[in-house]
DNA sequence: CAGTTGATTCGCT
DNA sequence: GCGAATCAACTGG
């Protein structure tokens, strides 16, 4: 069953996509990745909530505090993939995004397999279909991407890792933006920002959790 | 169905 | 040493 899953054969994606896509401004590729589908390790998502981050100029980003070891490859061309490891088990995969050194990306929060199901279902065996994809970490994993593919080239013709246009475009009136989840500095003006954004009516896209307090106090 | 809490390693200060 | 771009299990209704 060393079967080779290729999506394109089964007209469900559209071109593949370059780097000039990912090059362009991180607020107008977040949207527009809606939709589209990524392939890595024999199966396909589409991609159906995303969040982007800003770089250097963002409080919320990885990137914020300069270049370190872990964030280098933000500090990259567009295009190449970051992964990072968080909350002592999990990880979370972005595209990096803009122009060279701007140190965007787009957190792919959520989706929906549409090629190689079978791989998809051994592969988080024991896990409602809807769960799979649901949320950073989830879809990281069943697309097996993991620290390893930190810095994975997403615009190589015959690289292990695809991007492709959606055959067809999600409408503007379905992509809905809110804020941010989960990200430490919401306090500040990032959180005002429309910086996540999802298809409206999408199983895989529940009601995250609104940007809640992690613990509270007992006094008042 | 919705809300709460424990888990558990890495990266940075 | 502390907090984290989260998840899964468990609770009560």
């Amino acid at each position: 069953m060393a079967r080779e899953h290729d999506p394109t054969a089964q007209g469900l994606t559209g071109p593949r996509l370059g780097r000039d896509f990912f090059a362009e401004d991180v607020l107008d590729v977040a949207p527009a990745l809606l939709g589209c589908t990524v392939t890595h390790a024999g199966v396909t998502v589409r991609l159906t909530e995303v969040e982007a981050y800003a770089g250097l100029a963002d409080p919320g980003s990885h990137a914020f505090r300069g270049p370190t070891p872990r964030t280098e490859v933000m500090f990259g061309p567009a295009g190449h993939l970051y992964v990072y490891f968080t909350y002592g088990m999990h990880w979370c995969a972005n595209v990096v995004c803009g122009s060279d050194g701007e140190a965007s990306a787009v957190l792919l929060r959520a989706g929906e397999v549409v090629g190689g199901e079978d791989l998809a279902a051994q592969r988080r065996a024991g896990i409602p279909r809807r769960d799979w994809t649901r949320g950073p970490a989830r879809l990281a994993t069943t697309l097996a991407l993991r620290g390893d593919q930190s810095g994975l080239d997403a615009c190589m013709p015959q690289g292990p890792l695809a991007f492709h246009a959606p055959v067809e475009r999600v409408p503007a009136r379905r992509i809905r933006t809110g804020p941010r989840v989960g990200v430490a500095g919401a306090g500040g003006d990032a959180a005002a920002y429309p910086w996540r954004f999802w298809v409206d009516g999408e199983p895989s896209v529940s009601v995250y959790r609104p940007a809640k307090p992690r613990a509270r106090r007992s006094d008042t």
